[in-house]
DNA sequence: TTTATCGTGTTACAATATAACACATCGATG
DNA sequence: CATCGATGTGTTATATTGTAACACGATAAA
């Protein structure tokens, strides 16, 4: 996980030096595509900056939106869910089912499920570690008989911020 | 939970009989609504009752097709929306948000967090206990400082039947 | 140079969901 | 009974999210 978040915390601080986490970002992403011999093109790193644009999550055509500023001529939807598609596989980002949106994975260097909480009023997504679940997991598989491959969790709530202005 | 499952699993047995969950579903239904003082009307509970037509969540445009079949006008889609809210509302049915569809609530007579085990081969879609998580989710919610106010849990995999066909 | 592969551009369309407004039903109230 | 208000439905149009299919271009291996 980056080190530039609130030490109280695992919610990013909305004071917090933003860049540092676009910058280790893009720069794990390098690393990764590197490594699994990828081609980070210039739309999929362009696509991938504006995901990391913020710490909410951002739907396709908002992208699409992003993409056309300051440029001549606006992409099509399969160019910019080609470049969602990519970054996905390589678990670059992971998709929120629940606001049909994406948003940069804190940490790509191992494959992990996808658990992230999720602020109803600023739209802040927080992934988090799954760790402390897999003992439940384990329990249900057992009782369940299902094969578990994958594991997604959405929690909403209001983040520690949105807590204290509601107050 | 509905007693007619198979007892070595949560997951309904493939040869159960399946008319007693569709009746004892209707049965809770008309309880709620009437210990609610809503109405379950004729759209409303024929939706309920396709929904129920399986174990595996459904899209609002099958449901469409389901309400069509035998009469001479088809349904719009604003009157299913309207009834899958209904439904949604009165915690009859979840939404399965990967899979945009709907599937009835093993049990609707207290309010509960979303967790499901979703086959990714035949679909089949069990609803589970959250029991055995929330020492997790107590948890994070002290490390986060989020204030968790719903909870949804999608977990994909193989079923025990769809385990076994691919030995 | 040829060929294969990969990424992109472009058009059209599919699938899911909602807005807005008209109408009908029905029970409460006068 | 007559009227009113609340709720549910019908209807049309449209918004939002996501794909299929095929053509083109760049790159790199043979
Ligand atoms: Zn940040
Ligand atoms: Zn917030
Ligand atoms: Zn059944
Ligand atoms: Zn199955």
């Amino acid at each position: 996980m980056p080190s530039n978040l609130d030490a109280q915390s695992i919610a990013p601080h909305p004071d917090h030096d933003h860049q540092a986490c676009i910058d280790s970002a893009l720069a794990a992403a390098r690393e990764l595509c590197r490594d699994k011999q990828q081609k980070l093109t210039k739309t999929r790193e362009k696509v991938l900056q504006l995901i990391w644009g913020s710490h909410r999550p951002i739907g396709a055509y908002s992208l699409m939106d992003a993409l056309a500023e300051g440029e001549q001529k606006r992409v099509a939807p399969p160019t910019v869910y080609r470049a969602l598609d990519f970054l996905l596989e390589l678990g670059l980002i992971h998709r929120i089912n629940s606001l049909n949106a994406y948003i940069g994975c804190q940490d790509p260097s191992h494959e992990h499920h996808c658990y992230f909480l999720i602020c109803t009023s600023c739209n802040l997504a927080v992934e988090t570690d799954p760790g402390p679940f897999q003992a439940a997991v384990s329990q249900l598989k057992q009782q369940s008989g299902f094969a578990i491959r994958q594991q997604n969790m959405e929690f909403n709530g209001l983040c520690p911020h949105c807590r204290e202005l509601s107050e």
